[in-house]
DNA sequence: GATTCCAGACGTCAGATGTA
DNA sequence: TACATCTGACGTCTGGAATC
C-alpha cells in the first residue's frame, strides 16, 4: 500500500532490516504448495494434484504438445505458436505445419553451448514502447508486449535499431572488454528478473489453488464432522434408555 | 467529477528448498 | 555442493466501490 511508504524510510529502515530477519527466521518455512496439494491430493480422494506444467485448458496447439517439455506457449498475431523451453530454447512452428517438422528451434546464447546449425538470437531488455524483444538474424524480431494478464509474442520487423546494452551475437563466448562483460551482466540480470516474474506469477498460481482446496477440504471435513455428530447422538440415544 | 479506500495483481529481492 | 527454482515479504500500480 502507499501508506506504507513512510514506514520503510529513513530511521526506522535498519529497524526494519532487522525485524525483517528476525521474522525470517521465527517464520518456519514450508514445503511448496505443489508438494503440499500433492500430498493432500493423496491423502484425499477427489483433490486435484497440481501438475508440473499448465494442463490442456490453456489451449494448447496439437503439434506443439509432441514438444519436450516447454515452460511457456505463445500465440502470435499471425497465428504461429512460440515455445519457450526450459533452458530458454524458443521453438516457433505454423499452425499449419505438422508436428515437429513446423518447428523452427532457436536458442539463447546463455543457455549453454547451441546445437549445430542452431539460429542464435540475443535476449534483449524493455525497448521504448514498452515491449521486449528477441532479435534473430534475418531482421525480424520476438516482440513481447509488456502489458496486459498474459504476455503476447509478434514476430515482426524491429521498430527501431537495436537498443542500448544489446549485442547481436555471431557466436558465443567472445566477450572481451569491459562494456561487454557489463553488458553481458545486465542480459544476464534481465533474463534472471524474466525467469523470476514468470516464477512469481507461477507461485500465486498456485498459492490460489492450494487455498481453494485448503477451503474444499474444510467443506468436506465439515460435512463429515456433522454426520459424526449425528450419529452418535443417534448411537447415544440408542444405548441409554429412558429411565423415569 | 474528485477524492479516498481497498482488494488484487504485479515485480523485485532475499533466503529457503530442490536437484543434478 | 553449486546452481536452479520456489516463495515470503515488501513496495507499487490499477480498477472499482464508496464518499464527498
Amino acid at each position: 500500500m502507499v501508506a506504507t511508504i513512510a514506514e520503510t524510510d529513513e530511521s526506522a529502515e535498519s529497524e526494519g532490516v532487522i525485524d525483517s530477519h528476525k521474522r525470517r527466521e521465527i517464520l518456519s518455512r514450508r514445503p511448496s504448495y505443489r508438494k503440499i496439494l500433492n500430498e493432500l491430493s493423496s491423502d484425499v480422494h477427489g483433490v486435484p494434484k497440481i501438475e508440473e506444467e499448465k494442463s490442456e485448458e490453456e489451449g494448447t496447439p496439437p503439434n506443439i504438445a509432441t514438444m519436450a517439455v516447454p515452460t511457456s506457449i505463445y500465440q502470435t498475431s499471425t497465428g504461429q505458436y512460440i515455445a519457450i523451453a526450459q533452458g530458454g530454447a524458443i521453438q516457433i512452428s505454423n499452425p499449419g505445419s505438422d508436428g515437429v517438422q513446423g518447428l523452427q528451434a532457436l536458442t539463447m546464447t546463455n543457455s549453454g553451448a547451441p546445437p549445430p546449425g542452431a539460429t542464435i538470437v540475443q535476449y534483449a531488455a524493455q525497448s521504448a514502447d514498452g515491449t521486449q524483444q528477441f532479435f534473430v538474424p534475418g531482421s525480424q524480431v520476438v516482440v513481447q508486449a509488456a502489458t496486459g494478464d498474459m504476455p503476447t509474442y509478434q514476430i515482426r520487423a524491429p521498430t527501431t535499431a537495436l537498443p542500448q546494452g544489446v549485442v547481436m551475437a555471431a557466436s558465443p563466448g567472445s566477450l572481451h572488454s569491459p562494456q561487454q562483460l557489463a553488458e553481458e551482466a545486465t542480459r544476464k540480470r534481465e533474463l534472471r528478473l524474466m525467469k523470476n516474474r514468470e516464477a512469481a506469477k507461477e507461485c500465486r498460481r498456485r498459492k490460489k489453488e492450494y487455498v481453494k482446496c485448503l477451503e474444499s477440504r474444510v467443506a468436506v471435513l465439515e460435512v463429515q464432522n456433522k454426520k459424526l455428530i449425528e450419529e452418535l447422538e443417534t448411537l447415544k440415544d440408542i444405548c441409554s434408555p429412558k429411565t423415569d
